[in-house]
DNA sequence: TCTGGCTACGTTACCGGTAAACCAATGGAG
DNA sequence: CTCCATTGGTTTACCGGTAACGTAGCCAGA
């Protein structure tokens, strides 16, 4: 039913090498078996077959793997698209998995990956199960971890400092002369970038000397629902905030919405942060205050990365990635 | 370095094929034989090599590959979420490609998924070039087409129709008094699906007598400031709409956004409606009116039909998920 | 006692490519 | 005229599993 290289090779009187040798664009045959090769498989409807290529020569397949904490994030779909576009220029395919923000599922994801012998790896964070990192080892894949800077990467790491988008979320609030702020995040336990923003912000508050006033964490996923409700929940507790950064941009829409709903002026009676910078943020009736995360521009840096370090160019171990803090009319 | 099935046979003291029994949980061996294969393995650190396994038995693979327009559609990140979810659990790995709503692009990434020889294929759309079909049809590959539901679906489909949409969000703008009625739309030419709701809301208004005003179809993609300036565009054209129905909802909440910025009132002054179903349209100020779509249930749905068809279950060849005009406050 | 069926394995033959080694012409340099 | 490099191939030996089939040992029933 099915073509292959022996059934192409009968058919152009050549031996089944010399049709691998012209498929793949080799050397070491003349341009008219070339041709007879090319079409005989073209007459056939050949259709190769990857799974024998990257079995039978032990070289590197063509796979990546990319693990992201939600397929359902805005932001990771940008950078999902960003490592998909890159890779497919380079030749790769991608295969992709969710973890839910649990190195466990990480783990079990990784596990099934590496029995696809793939050419690389793409995780999301940095917090991994040690039987992931040591699977990763023994299996010698080259790893980019993305999203958020690791001081010692499994191999190589794109991304940036979530504390360091805490404190200059922090720094502005002061200096827009806020000084009773509150935070509300989401992912409680299971999200460690946010925490490490919620870190960097409470820190430059203290420092500042107008700490903290209250951090409302919710257990949900970071949605516009539960920047609502955490924005609800956190003024019934303080009432007197005059400003509440959030996990997200899409919780800050939320916020945004509740104060709308009570009447509560933007930026004068209370100042609104976000971060991630989704594209709705900067379209609202005031442009919301938030940070920007080249999120396409990770995805591709990180498909790079793995490619070069494929091809045997040593690029850099750590690429870090600027952020920026937009501020907007939100406060 | 990297042990195989005959690494824990010799350990184990048996064959290689009582291995291949053992760890893949079938019968034929004792408890004490399993328990000494099992502990070997551990020892040895086996990785399973899938590679070897799905290419030496030419049964399916565990490889489903899935297709969409875009990875940065809100809509289909959740799609894809119900995809991974339910083939997770099944034990099987997603594959993905985004083919840019260009059918040439999807041909090319079929190519290259084919010669994985995955065990089945998602689609999204059912706009695919005759060498898409073709060689779909000679892998002999289970395919799902989602999204739009197809009259003749390659092999299967979940979802359902665009053009119904388009009709039912008419009638819903007429029964509200709404008698001249806009379109903004984008992906110009490359959004099939969007033309068939414009189409079936075209019909509509027609046939009840308050035929489409007017329609501004971008080539942009749909997001938020396509929506603005969207209907910036029609708004300069004809001043006397009353009533916009968008390509989505990001769209309509980026022509909401223009109404605040022009002081417009919604829906006194003119209506706003929106297609899609995102989280934030049910938080906004004024609920939007949108017609909500259950993505993550078609993603579920496809890639159980997927699994029952490889399981030999004979499953429906095409379902019908419903979609449900939710009337908020916008129109 | 013989037969048949079960359990618990072992043997053998692939799957479809690729690397590496090998070989037969051919043409040009010395 | 010989030698050697080059061109254009062929042959062989794997890669690591799995299906299909073979078989030894044991026990039950006729």
């Amino acid at each position: 039913m099915k073509a292959n290289l022996e059934d192409i090779a009968r058919a152009a009187g050549v031996s089944k090498m010399t049709v691998s040798r012209v498929l793949r664009g080799g050397s070491g045959f003349s341009g008219e078996t070339a041709q007879r090769v090319m079409q005989a498989a073209e007459r056939l409807g050949y259709i190769p077959n990857r799974l024998a290529a990257a079995f039978g020569a032990e070289q590197a397949s063509t796979l990546v793997g990319m693990c992201v904490p939600r397929l359902t994030s805005g932001l990771f779909g940008h950078v999902l698209d960003g490592v998909d576009r890159a890779l497919t220029r380079l030749g790769f395919q991608l295969m992709i998995g969710a973890n839910n923000h649990s190195a466990a599922e990480e783990e079990a994801w990784v596990r099934q990956l590496v029995s696809w012998r793939p050419a690389g790896v793409i995780l999301s964070g940095r917090t991994h199960t040690p039987a992931t990192v040591d699977l990763l080892r023994k299996a010698a894949l080259p790893v980019v971890e993305i999203w958020d800077l690791t001081t010692s990467p499994i191999d190589m790491a794109v991304g940036f400092s979530h504390f360091d988008c805490g404190v200059e979320m922090g720094r502005h609030l002061i200096r827009r002369g806020r000084r009773r702020a509150g935070y509300v995040g989401a992912l409680a336990r299971a999200d460690v970038m946010g925490a490490a923003r919620l870190d960097g912000f409470r820190s430059e508050l203290a420092q500042a000397g107008h700490p903290l006033v209250d951090a409302e964490v919710l257990h949900d996923a970071p949605g516009f629902y539960a920047g609502y409700y955490g924005m609800e929940t956190l003024l019934s507790r303080r009432g007197d905030l005059d400003a509440v950064y959030f996990h997200n941009d899409e919780m800050a829409i939320g916020g945004l919405a509740f104060c709308q709903a009570r009447g509560l002026r933007v930026p004068d009676d209370i100042g609104v942060a976000g971060w991630g910078g989704m594209e709705a943020a900067s379209i609202l009736p005031r442009r919301l205050t938030t940070t920007v995360v080249p999120t396409t521009a990770i995805g591709k840096a990180a498909a790079e990365a793995l490619a070069a370090r494929l091809t045997g160019v040593a690029g850099p171990d750590v690429t870090i990635v600027p952020t920026r803090l937009v501020p907007g009319e939100t406060v």
